[in-house]
DNA sequence: GATGAATGAGCGTTCATTCAT
DNA sequence: CATGAATGAACGCTCATTCAT
């Protein structure tokens, strides 16, 4: 097994176990034990938990990004935008639940919280499509009159709520419905 | 301290601690010392850390649900009753950060989960006064048709996101912005 | 076993086996079992090992203390002090090698480095005595002019070493050859 | 790098962070980046960790020879030779911390000990000078009537005392107060 | 020969739970 | 009943040593 290979199975069974089990019961010794290498080897990649932790969470970022901005169109009008964008989000997190309950497992944590008053503070990284497309939205009038925390509440609470119903099986979303629950977000936001 | 006035301790203890700290930054000898109490004698009324969190859930739902009734008119028509049971939730929350904190923190944990598919597997307790709200709008056609998941998602998830949001700091809700607030999130639900 | 007896038997466990290993031959799963406590017990009466270790010491010192003290006699002359101390510490350590040992590892250690230094800073407790005698000797001239520091080496550095060697079984030494060495030590400390 | 260099530099790296921070805080992945090579190269030449530790005291050892012989008269009266061992000594530790430190840290482990029972027991190396030089002053009857390991206590006590105090920044040793010392130190041991 | 990634036993420490008092 | 001292399994992490390259 080859360098990068330890290393991606550690950040593989470390993304299974703490996505299904949360993060107390993914014990180190267990992620070693489901990457198939020693306990000591994790700590040749990370330097302890947090990190594992906190990297793991930038991969999984950067994995979502190129997804929802495949074919995004930044010229288009602000509705449209927000629909693909909407989309294209919820059904990247149905396509890969494991990514998503594990990003929900670090936004419900000190870990997350700290991140996310980093990003609010505008010392942000990645999210920047969303916001920039809020800011438009809301220079041109077009969402209602509100803070940027609460446009993005009105637009992605319902979504992440949604997206883990299905997850945890307590509906079936089709693509249609996809579709019609984000149409369903952009009139909770639009003026 | 008399046997009902021990057991209220416990629950306000463990309600501070893991409100504030979670459930790995409460452990029970300090619920005790908080609590003012022995440790053994949390085992007395709990039979264990589970069932203390479990119970303690219990306690703020059927804390909450007074207030939210509070002036509620089930014979007024659908969207005033939506509006009253957000607004009420919304304001509850702010007004009781701690009960909001804990009750995140038991949904996003395996406790919270259980508990969720217990009720809508239809073994509800208390949610009722939403479940038939929304069953009601269903049959009247006045929300959109969708499942009541969805629903549900539509109308809580921006709700709580913005609580949360109050509460970590990143906004600063009055009683406007709260009435404006839960009137987006009839826009997201309503057909 | 009642309370105390627990700690004490803490400390004994601690006491032999540092003073027979060393610091790291001592973990602390193997000084519990060898107090025949659980490995969380010691905790109970120690924060960690570092103040196990820390509070030994001081326990030995102020049990050391009133056996060399005895006897003493403040106003005699300073070579009939010197002398009382000196075997009265020389004999201490042979009946109590445990303890001799036990001290050496914590001299050479960073715990017994920090540990001189704020003596010497003067932040001194304990080791008065000798202070206060050697502060004398100096102001009537009876010993070589050195710096205090000097004239404890002087004074204690045989001493130690001889503990040691009898100790470790390289001499055999008996009441005569303890105050022989003694007055050995004066020799080399007197003006 | 030849062969003897990676040696040679593992043995540097290794003395100095012993000599710094004791054994456990000399970890053989950090001898090797401190010598610049690999960690597995260590074992090419050493056996494993106490192998090396105890070469290393071996070689620091041979190197201190040559320099108190320096000058050194076989056929000079005791008490001159004792006076030229002693100030070569002391001076040779004072010039060079890292030896006394590491040879400090070895005289106080399990290593040390052991080391001394041999060479007491006769199968010395390296010592002989001082064995040689007190048998013959002890047949000479210008030392005191003592076992020479207590001879050697006597001689060597105040001067590794007063060296670890110099080190330890305790006293600062001029020249003068080398020689005044080793004169004390032969109060202590002369008839 | 030289490497350094990999190992896993062992460390110090925590904490839910028990039970003698 | 109430207590809190005692427990020990489990945790995160280190490091001497090995071995495929």
């Amino acid at each position: 097994m080859s360098k990068p290979d330890k290393r991606d199975e550690i950040v593989r069974a470390a993304l299974e176990l703490i996505a299904e089990h949360g993060f107390h019961g993914a014990p180190m010794a267990l992620v070693a034990e489901r990457a198939g290498v020693g306990a000591g080897t994790i700590y040749r990649y990370f330097e302890n938990k947090d990190v594992l932790i906190t990297e793991l969470y930038r991969e999984l970022e950067e994995k979502m990004y190129p997804f929802i901005l495949d074919g995004y169109a930044d010229e288009a009008p602000f509705r449209a935008r927000f629909l693909h964008l909407g989309t294209a989000l919820l059904r990247y997190f149905i396509e890969h639940p494991l990514h998503f309950r594990y990003l929900e497992q670090f936004h419900n944590s000190p870990y997350g919280v700290a991140f996310r008053r980093d990003k609010i503070m505008g010392k942000a990284g990645g999210c920047d499509v969303f916001r920039e497309l809020f800011e438009q939205g809301a220079a041109q009038q077009v969402v209602k009159d509100f803070p940027l925390v609460i446009l993005f509440a009105l637009a992605f609470g319902p979504l992440l709520a949604v997206a883990r119903d299905h997850i945890l099986g307590f509906v079936q979303l089709d693509e249609t419905m996809i579709e019609r629950t984000i149409e369903a977000c952009w009139d909770g936001v639009k003026r």
